[in-house]
DNA sequence: CATTGAATGCAAAGAATTTTGCATTTAGCT
DNA sequence: AGCTAAATGCAAAATTCTTTGCATTCAATG
């Protein structure tokens, strides 16, 4: 098992650091709910979350609009539109009032190049991102529909950086994220929480029992 | 439809970087079929291919061997071992003479730190993986198991620098790289094959139509 | 507090995938 | 050339997942 990494930028950022990339950039606030940028935007430059949480997205064809990830503070958002000239890949709104900090692709470079301590950063976030992409990829391929459901909520907890137990996910959602249709979710919810390890709520899940839960799943791949 | 980019770390180093990074590491040759390194092993660095190519696999329970990728001179692997305290994630062994460049951890600090523009490949070479495999799990969720298969083929290809048509690869490979079961990847192929896109060999699936293998999944993807 | 759209619960038919066991083919080896 | 282990082909049952349609529950809004 892949030891699970979650390294956002900030964290790993000396104050002056910090200092130094805050005036190097342009802090925005979003009210809660507001647009960040559009899919496909052409807004090159990288993205830092300062304060709130920022939600992921995609609109389907028919124009119903699912949420695939959750960033909470610290991490940043973006870092493709620095490389290779693509487009934001996701339609990203705010949830709560939340501050995004914009450095353009010049103000990157400068503080990239100028600070390697910033660069080492930059890169150990990123490493951890590839590395849990792998391991997400992983559980898509190798888990049981209920362990990825579980290993979902993890993730969700874990990189949306929720204190407490209850998570404002809908399970349409969480179908959508792992790429399986709302009913074979909601039947395996339903197993969890039959065994007093969930509860389900109105586009809420509330876990119940965080160890138990974790067991589950250990059970479950050590076949 | 996120752009697909390959790039190996060596092909974004001026000629003069190459020479100093050969310079601040060891360089190894291996014959055809020798292990790299044993998956887990606690060998921190970077490792860079020079020549010939790296397969990559997991031993199951039951001691077979699995391969999950491959890649072509010029990329590096290990990443993760420099900045988590990660033990080497697969099983890696060379296909063909292979030499390999190891950087200890120090090495590719101090190389990391003086030579920005080092710094800046490497950045990207990350980068592209992390697309990649973000990539790679948005197909693992929305494609149908004949898409898959077909990407799969393509990526392959792509990172493994086959220039000619003809792929060595086992059924069970794909299948075990997809997270799907060799009965079923052999029907895929085979209704490939019915169609006249590919063909199948002992060990090997060779390319036959490239233009309208791709199009039947573009045919796919639309719907 | 009634209305309304959204989210969830539920059930059954159909489709796709896995599992299992075995036959056949292939490449390497002696 | 014959042998052997590995890879593939094949088929049927069992399982899982999806699709579809609708009922029910919930929360926000006026």
């Amino acid at each position: 098992m892949r030891p699970v990494l979650n390294l956002p930028l900030m964290s790993l950022l000396s104050s002056d650091l910090v200092s130094a990339m805050t005036a190097a950039g342009r802090t925005i606030l979003f009210e809660d709910g507001r647009t960040i940028h559009a899919r496909g935007a052409d807004q090159p430059g990288l993205s830092v979350i300062l304060s709130g949480r920022v939600r992921f997205g995609v609109f389907s064809e028919e124009g119903a609009y699912y949420y695939t990830g959750l960033l909470n503070e610290g991490h940043c958002f973006g870092e493709a539109t620095l490389f290779a000239d693509m487009p934001r890949a996701y339609h990203a709104d705010a949830v709560g009032e939340t501050t995004v900090l914009s450095l353009t692709k010049t103000a990157f470079n400068r503080l990239f190049d100028d600070r390697p301590d910033f660069a080492r950063a930059f890169l150990s976030t990123l490493t951890s991102r590839l590395y849990e992409a792998l391991d997400f990829a992983d559980d898509l391929r190798r888990l049981s529909l209920e362990a990825k459901v579980v290993k979902q909520l993890f993730r969700i907890q874990r990189v949306g950086g929720f204190e407490d137990d209850s998570l404002p996910i809908r399970q349409i959602d969480l179908a959508y994220a792992l790429g399986v249709s709302r009913v074979s979710v909601g039947k395996a919810l339903e197993r969890l929480q039959a065994r007093g390890l969930i509860q389900l709520g109105y586009g809420e899940i509330r876990v119940l029992d965080r160890k138990r839960l974790a067991e589950s799943i250990t059970d479950k791949t050590g076949l």
